[in-house]
Formats: C-alpha cells, structure tokens, sequence
DNA sequence: TCTGGGGTCCTAGGACCC
DNA sequence: TCTGGGGTCCTAGGACCC
C-alpha cells in the first residue's frame, strides 16, 4: 500500500452557486439553471432538489411547480461558469502539484506522505480556501482510486456531519457501501445497473465483494475495472485524454429550421467554430461527420448523417464549409422540421504530420491563401472578441435558433457587467 | 406547443487478407 | 449442393460521464 491518496474536488450545485456568487438575493431562495434554449433544468439549488425535480427534466413538464414555489430559473452563462471554473482550478492549485481537471467542475488531486488524519485537515483546508476566494462552495472525497474518492466525495456531499470531507479509510465507509446503490458508483450507468441487479448486486458493497470472473464475464472490462477500483487497486490511472480525439459543435433549434439556406448558415457557424478550435490546438481532421434531425419525440422522425472521409487532413474552414454544403444537400429532406444538427470532427491529427501533395495543384494555390486569411481572422477574434470577423455564409445567422431569455451577466469578463458597489 | 451539449471508451461486426 | 479459419483494421453505435 502506497502512502498516495486521490482527492476529488466538486463544486456543490456549481452553476447555481456561481449565479449566487454575485447576486447574494439567490442565496436562500431556490434557483435552477436551464440547458441552452432553456429546455431542461441542468442545476439546481438544494432547496430546487428537496422539491423532488430531478436533473435534466424538461422545463415544461416542472414550470408549474418552478412558479408555484417561486424558483428562480436562469438561462446557462458559460462565459461565467467557464471563469468561475479557472479560478477554482487557481485556488487548488495550491494544494497540489498534481491536478487533473476532470468537468467544469470537479477536479483530482494527488497527494502523497500525509497520514490519514493530515490528508482529511487537508481537505478541510481546501473546502474553507476555494469559498473564502472565490465564493464557491466545494466537497471534496478522499480515496486510493478515484472511483473511491467519487463515492466518498458523494458522502461528504449528502452528510452534512462531515463538513464537506470524507475519506475512504473512515471506519463507517463499509457502513455506507452497504446502503448506497450501485447505481450512485462512477462508471454504472443503466444498463450496468440492471445486469448487476439480476445477479442480486445491489449495494456498492456488493459490487466490491463481487466475484471477479463473474464481472469479466457479465460487466466486461469497464465494470470489472470498476470492481478492482471499489477494492482500492488502481486501475484508471488518469482522466486525461492523452490527446483530443474529436470535436463536436452542434444545438437544438427553437423554433426548428425548415429551410435549407437557414440550415447551411447555421450549420456554417458549427463548422466555423469547431474549424477555429482544431486549429488552435494545430490539429487537422480527416474525418467528417454532419447530421441534422427532427425531434426525436414525433412519430415519423428523421435522423440524417453523412461521413466524409478526406484524403488529405484539413483545418481550413473554406474546404470544411465546401464538404459540409454538400453533405447537407445529401441529407436534407424538404419539409422536415429539423430540432437539431451539428457536425463532428474525428481523426484528427497533428497539423505538421499532413501530408503534402507533391505538387502544388490551383487549389492547392487557393488553399495557402485561404489559410494566410483564416489564420489572420483566428488572431483578429482572440484579440478583438470572437465573432468580430466572420465569413459571409453565416454571417445572418437568426438569432432566435438559440433562445436564452434568462441570462444572467457576465460579471467576471465583461467591463460593462461588473458589479457595482454604492455607496450611500 | 415545449425534451442540452460535449466528450471518451468499448464492442460487435464487416471488409479484407492469407 | 457443398462454401475454412484466423488475423487485422476500421467504423457505427451503445454506454457512460458531467
């Protein structure tokens, strides 16, 4: 046994805490935020929880009881969340050398040479630093794998007892396997779930007693993991993606696109966008993917994707935008009400490992020039603000196919957003 | 009427080869 | 009519996560 523990740090109610952060009016009161065109409810304050309305649930089917007692809903400032997000990551920062950022907002810590007594101080001195310098409260779990440390953060989270940190080496921790459901262990998800359920496995605690051939057989190489992981043997050794493997832009349209040029516009901004951020990270995608569909909740609906597999890897918008209008056209069914569409870019690969045709063809002339524009555009919208230049073909983008009635500002990045202090 | 967005990993199965 | 076996590579789709 190695003296290494693994601490996850997790924002409590993370959206809503940061909407709380600069408007003290929300701290008793219950808040949720909502998903982009504000369709469902994505956080909620412990008061939205204690309601009985679950993550994820559409607006509609809650906005009854959201205006009964008297919720305040706000639509998703990612602007805000996202700089929220960094300056928890600053503030852990001095506490460990070894931080692996795992979501916007949770975080793995590794510590090692501390006893178990120092790593739960520790601990206790992470949640009390993170809220007195950045307003956010935070849980953190203690364990010797990080499926451990996700399960004794969820308890540290629930029980308020602990103060917001537990430690897998607690004496109650076999007490808490025994009444948590398996489905609350990280890497369970339904269908695990039921599997395991069938067998009789219904507590972590009897997810971690589980035979190992069993699991090889029925919960194949990730539950098994997930097993050896409950037993303290580290098996997931990082979260980190050694490199991006693909990048999706897409939304949900509210009111949907019927018609093509409005489609190609918007779907022009997915391919825009998500071209600007391969090349940010210099790399190029040789594999394409767009789709556009209609709600998935109809009878009759339509789901339409088209691969493009390249010759050559690209990160030049001009071409993206060529593949991507003749894909739509391939795909596109008159008449349709199209809810959603977006485009993926995989296989990608590293800018400087394309290979370069032998000969420089017109295109190939029209594409250097092409790369000298974007690349100047790229620097323009970093420096300037992004969408401060853009190509013509979506340009005119309707506004309304991304509805945020209820935004909140930007206080931490916009000047005309910061909050004022008066005096009297 | 109204149902998020952005990722990773694994596996089954087809294509292809000898 | 009968129609191997085993390997690799690739992709689509499912599962899972926040």
């Amino acid at each position: 046994m190695t003296d290494k523990y693994i601490a996850l740090v997790d924002c409590n109610n993370f959206f809503v805490s940061c909407e709380r952060v600069f408007n003290p009016r929300l701290r008793d009161v219950p808040v949720a935020v909502l998903s982009n065109n504000d369709g469902c409810v994505v956080a909620r304050s412990q008061e939205v929880k204690d309601l009985g309305i679950p993550m994820g649930i559409p607006v509609f089917r809650v906005r009854e009881k959201l205006e009964k007692n008297g919720v305040r809903t706000f639509s998703s400032n990612f602007v805000l969340y996202g700089d929220m997000s960094a300056r928890v990551q600053k503030t852990l920062s001095h506490f460990s050398y070894d931080i692996e950022p795992y979501s916007i907002d949770e975080s793995f810590l590794g510590v090692k040479g501390m006893t178990a007594k120092q790593v739960r101080q520790w601990g206790q001195e992470i949640v009390s630093t993170v809220y007195q310098w950045t307003g956010i409260p935070v849980s953190v779990g203690i364990g010797r794998t990080r499926t451990l440390a996700k399960l004794a953060n969820h308890i540290a989270k629930k029980n308020p007892e602990y103060s917001g940190v537990f430690s897998s080496d607690d004496p109650h921790m076999a007490d808490w396997m025994a009444r948590y459901p398996i489905e609350e262990v990280w890497g369970i998800g339904r269908r695990l779930a039921k599997k395991c359920r069938s067998h009789g496995i219904t507590s972590v605690k009897d997810l971690r007693d589980a035979d190992r051939k069993w699991a090889a057989k029925y919960l194949d190489t990730v539950g098994t993991r997930t097993v050896l992981e409950l037993n303290g043997e580290e098996c997931i050794t990082t979260t980190v993606p050694s490199k991006t493997r693909s990048i999706i832009r897409s939304r949900s349209f509210d009111p949907p696109i019927i018609d093509f040029d409005t489609l190609y516009r918007t779907l022009s901004l997915f391919v825009a966008t998500a071209a600007g951020k391969i090349r940010e990270k210099k790399l190029c995608t040789k594999h394409i993917t767009l789709f556009i569909m209609t709600s998935r909740f109809i009878e009759d609906n339509y789901y339409g994707s088209v691969p493009v597999i390249l010759d050559r890897a690209t990160n030049n918008t001009i071409e993206l935008m060529k593949i991507m209008k003749i894909g739509l056209r391939r795909i596109y069914r008159t008449g349709r009400r199209y809810k959603k569409g977006g485009v993926v870019f995989s296989s990608l690969v590293d800018e400087d490992a394309v290979q370069l045709p032998l000969s420089e063809s017109v295109d190939e002339r029209f594409q250097n020039r092409t790369e000298k524009i974007l690349s100047v555009m790229d620097t323009v919208n970093k420096k300037i603000g992004e969408g401060t230049v853009k190509l013509g073909s979506y340009q005119f983008i309707n506004k309304k196919t991304d509805k945020k009635e209820q935004l909140s500002k930007r206080f931490t990045t916009s000047w005309q957003d910061i909050p004022v202090v008066k005096a009297k």
